[in-house]
DNA sequence: TGAATATTTCATGATGTCAAGCAAATCGGT
DNA sequence: ACCGATTTGCTTGACATCATGAAATATTCA
């Protein structure tokens, strides 16, 4: 079994050091070209596919409601997002992408070269093999995706 | 050869996705355990191996010089780190880990579980795939972990 | 009615940028 | 070798974003 001082267990764990690295630096690049935040591209990417309640957003981002707020405020702001009533419960307010905002974050994942770029190089069978391992690294705690 | 919708591909994506978000998790309890931020906590692990000039840890952080000001001092208020003149060139500052700095970043490697648990389900084959297929997908393009 | 829930506001702090400033090193022309 | 101009390293200040926590408000639920 291994230790964590061995050192293939080190490299591994430096390995997925820098694929977090590189994760963000592509994130934030394809961001910083629409003039977004990563907190703002993250949200945005998420209100693309469903108008989520405030709580619930916070819930995906881990963190506080009062700082979905001024996300949503700045996402507002630009005309990306709009807050609506949800008709079932009225302390609720739905935020939802706009017609721009739905065209911004496709945008947005259609530059995120993260995807392809550096998978490109993998063939099926080797994919497929990354795919085990690492759903058996994130094991069953591991629901859902980003 | 795999576009960027196949689904193997979107699922591996994913999966890098939930990584890079449980990294972070685990490192910023980690680093909150000791009271400290994830950026003083990453300074603190590059300053731990060896003291560096201001102007290096902004090149490691990948942010502006003024920035690193900030938490360098941030560390220094709470004795973890300590500013020396550099002999060689009196404009330059370097910044290194006092004892307790070091620690506390002992502590803080040995806290960090991401690199044993989710890693010790995978044998020693397995991790060896695990890295070469990651060392492919980063490319020649990484040299420096972080 | 009273407790719980959803959102916002306010205060505060960490992190990030950029522009401006100072001190020290380096360069180029004489 | 000298001296002025530029460059380099760091800090400071102003400002925006992101994060937390406490308090206020409105609404729902028991």
């Amino acid at each position: 079994m291994a230790t964590r001082t061995d050192p293939l267990t080190l490299e591994v764990v430096e390995l997925i050091g820098a694929v977090v690295a590189r994760y963000h630096e592509e994130y934030d690049r394809a961001a910083a070209e629409h003039s977004l935040t990563g907190a703002q591209a993250r949200v945005l990417g998420l209100l693309s596919l469903e108008p989520l309640p405030m709580r619930k957003i916070a819930v995906r981002l881990k963190c506080e409601p009062s700082n979905v707020t001024g996300i949503i405020d700045r996402l507002e702001t630009r005309g990306l997002v709009e807050r609506r009533p949800d008709p079932a419960d009225r302390r609720v307010k739905l935020a939802a992408a706009t017609e721009t905002g739905r065209r911004t974050a496709r945008e947005l994942r259609d530059a995120l070269d993260f995807a392809r770029e550096p998978l490109a190089g993998l063939s099926d069978a080797e994919r497929a093999v990354l795919r085990d391992l690492l759903r058996r690294m994130l094991g069953e705690g591991a629901e859902g995706p980003v």
